[in-house]
DNA sequence: AACAGGAATTTTGCATGCAACCAGCGCGCG
DNA sequence: CGCGCGCTGGTTGCATGCAAAATTCCTGTT
């Protein structure tokens, strides 16, 4: 059984990155058990990577592991998803205003065509792509997470924000809190490039707001 | 070999807590080499709990991993012991202000008898306790992140402070650093008595530049 | 004496084997 | 009829063995 891909890194590490992509895609389903022997068969390695990776997304908090009775993905309330705001709110402001001061025009641009590609996606209707939709969300925020550049509040961010609860909460939106997300991503990309960090700010907040809004609403 | 006490959790479990606590307690220096023999040889236990342990502390971030060359206590640069004062002031004010509001009296109490025994530790000098010191900052500002009760917060404050960082700035404290922030301390549990949020994430936020000046004086 | 090259040693990564443990079920007892 | 107990199938936790990678040390050459 010889790898085919031999890339340079370990089994487990590239396990810890399969797993993650598959639980952040959603195809293993929040709650799902997650045995070791069936997902050392279906990624073809032996269970000690498996169980290393399960260690390893435990800490992360991505998955729920419990002393001999095995993992699940973990779970995450209405209370948790609430909460979750207030750590945007707290981070992503302060990121948008940082990035005002530091980034790049290529980053700018990046995210400019970011910012199109997701208003092409097309408004809430059938033939709309809400995974693409969401994965271009996710890069957008990355990147401007990545180009305010201050690791602690990166990781203060990614400790917190879990993405499936991002990707599921795009199928709540209605058509006006759509279309008024797509524009804060476009005034932001205008904010950033003429360097006004309250702008980027006072922006990064209405959008946090409007998403926050969405959320709660559909949470009953 | 049996396990003399046998309690009810696994010994990888066991070994992340143990290791965690030589880290934190400075015990492990950072940047020394974690070599899998012998901290299996040193807590009695195989190399597979440690590699467990290890790859769970490396996600945690208390560890650094690089495949094929082993382990290390992960070294903290200046850059990110500032970054780390952005995360602070972006949550724990916050959380001082929830704490206000939903705190219990019993908690209020400990609070109180943490600043005490702080204040107890005496001011800078030879007799001064700054392990004992530290402790107790730590299970105070870990009381009022509980009573705040936000887990997003908390996990994105968890996230990015690193506790042995907190360590060694208490020994950079001057004299009247230190007695501010133990004031604070004191009027901490005064707001929060008060169940004042504004007050409390007013002192909090004080409390914070205290300990930023500190650090950033002595880093120069 | 300094350095390049290469074997030997050490250490990590992974697979496998076995014991301990949990869940589900049937049986006997109250 | 309800409840507790032991048993069995399956799963997890851990120790050990071996191969690959990296580090160290030795050796031969200039």
């Amino acid at each position: 059984m010889p790898t085919l891909h031999t890339m340079k890194s370990t089994q487990s590490d590239r396990t810890v990155e399969t797993l993650r992509e598959l639980i952040l895609r959603g195809e293993l389903v929040a709650g799902s058990r997650l045995g070791e022997s069936e997902l050392a068969a279906r990624l073809d390695v032996s269970r000690t990577p498996v169980r290393e990776a399960l260690g390893r997304l435990a800490a992360e908090g991505l998955v729920e592991l419990v002393p001999h009775r095995g993992a699940r993905v973990r779970t995450w309330s209405a209370a948790e998803l609430a909460g979750l705001f207030d750590v945007r709110q707290a981070t992503e402001p302060r990121l948008a205003a940082l990035a005002a001061d530091r980034i790049t025009p290529a980053a700018t641009d990046e995210l400019a065509r970011l910012s199109s590609r997701m208003l092409r996606c097309g408004p809430t209707g059938p033939g709309q792509d809400l995974e693409e939709l969401a994965a271009l969300n996710r890069r957008f925020h990355g990147l401007i997470v990545t180009a305010g550049d201050s690791p602690a509040l990166a990781t203060a961010l990614a400790g917190a924000v879990r993405p499936p609860v991002v990707l599921r909460n795009f199928h709540r939106y209605d058509d006006d809190s759509l279309r008024r997300s797509l524009a804060h991503h476009e005034e932001l990309v205008a904010a950033l490039r003429a360097r006004d960090s309250d702008w980027a700010a006072a922006i990064m907040v209405a959008h946090l707001r409007n998403a926050r809004a969405v959320m709660l609403r559909s949470a009953s």
